[in-house]
DNA sequence: ACTACTATTGCAACATTGTCGCAATAATAT
DNA sequence: ATATTATTGCGACAATGTTGCAATAGTAGT
C-alpha cells in the first residue's frame, strides 16, 4: 500500500507536531473542524503503523497518539513509560527506557506503560 | 461505608480465586449467569478500593482483574507487569516489580503496564 | 424475633470509543 | 487525459463502562 499525501493527512500530522504530549482523537477533532472521526481514527493508525507515531492506551480505556522522535525506524518500539496527570489528564512521553525481560518462550510484541498520579504542575497546586 | 457479604460478591470472589489468570467482565459474566453487568463492574470495582484486587487496562482498552496475591495491604501498590498474549488473550500477572523512577514534583499514583505478544504456548505453536 | 438503617442489586438508559462496509472522491502514475 | 486505487465521509454498529432510581436484602441494635 503506497500512502498518499492528502491535506486531512497534513492537518493531522501538523496537530501532532505541534503538541507536547501525547493527544487523543478528540483534541484533535477539537482542532480541525469537520474532519469524520472514522477519518482521523485511520489516519492515526496509519501513521502508528508506518512508525511515525505511537500509541498509548490509557486507564479509561482512551487511545493518545504521540509522534515518535527517538525512535529507530527500523527496530521500532516503544519501551519507554508515560504518564497521565489525573488532574489536567494530559499525557507525556517519558525518555527512559525499562528493561523488558519475558519468560522462556514468550515473545515481546508491544509494551504499554503508563503511570498516573499527579503532574509537576499540578501537585504544586 | 461497611462492606456487607452478598451471595453474588461471593461468586465474583470465587471465580476470581479459581482463575490463574486476570480475568475481564466478560469471562466473569460467562461462569455466572444471571448477574446485572453493572453489578459485576461494581464488586469488581469494590474489590479494587478495599486492595482485594486489582485492575488492568489492555491494549483494546479493556479491564482485566486479578487478585493480589503478593500485596501488602497497607501501602498498596502494583508496580509488575503483566503480559497479555495476542493470540489466546489471557493476561497474566508478572512477579517481578519494576523500578518506578518520577520527575521532580510528580506524584505516583498507579502504575499500568502491558505486554503484549505470545505466550509460551501460543509461540509453540 | 422484630425493626431501622443503608449497602447492594437489578434495570434501564446513557455516553463514549473505536471499527467497518460501502459508495464517492481524489492522489498518483502512465 | 486516463486508469488505478488509496483515502474519505457517512452511517451504522458493537462493546464497554457508568449512573440514577427504586426494590431488595445484610447488618446491628433492641
Ligand atoms: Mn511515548
Ligand atoms: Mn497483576
Ligand atoms: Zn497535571
Ligand atoms: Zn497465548
Amino acid at each position: 500500500m503506497k500512502r498518499r499525501n492528502t491535506p486531512t493527512k497534513e492537518k493531522v500530522l501538523t496537530i501532532l507536531k505541534s503538541q507536547d504530549y501525547a493527544i487523543s482523537h478528540e483534541t484533535i477533532a477539537d482542532n480541525i473542524i469537520d474532519i469524520n472521526r472514522a477519518t482521523i481514527y485511520r489516519i492515526l493508525n496509519r501513521f502508528c503503523e508506518d512508525g511515525l507515531a505511537h500509541k498509548i492506551v490509557a486507564e479509561n480505556g482512551k487511545q493518545y497518539f504521540a509522534l515518535c522522535k527517538t525512535c529507530e525506524v527500523k527496530d521500532h518500539h516503544h519501551n519507554h513509560l508515560h504518564f497521565q496527570c489525573n488532574n489536567c489528564e494530559k499525557v507525556e512521553c517519558f525518555k527512559s527506557e525499562i528493561n523488558i525481560s519475558l519468560p522462556e518462550g514468550y515473545s515481546v510484541g508491544n509494551f504499554n506503560g503508563l503511570l498516573s498520579g499527579l503532574c509537576g504542575n499540578c501537585a504544586a497546586d
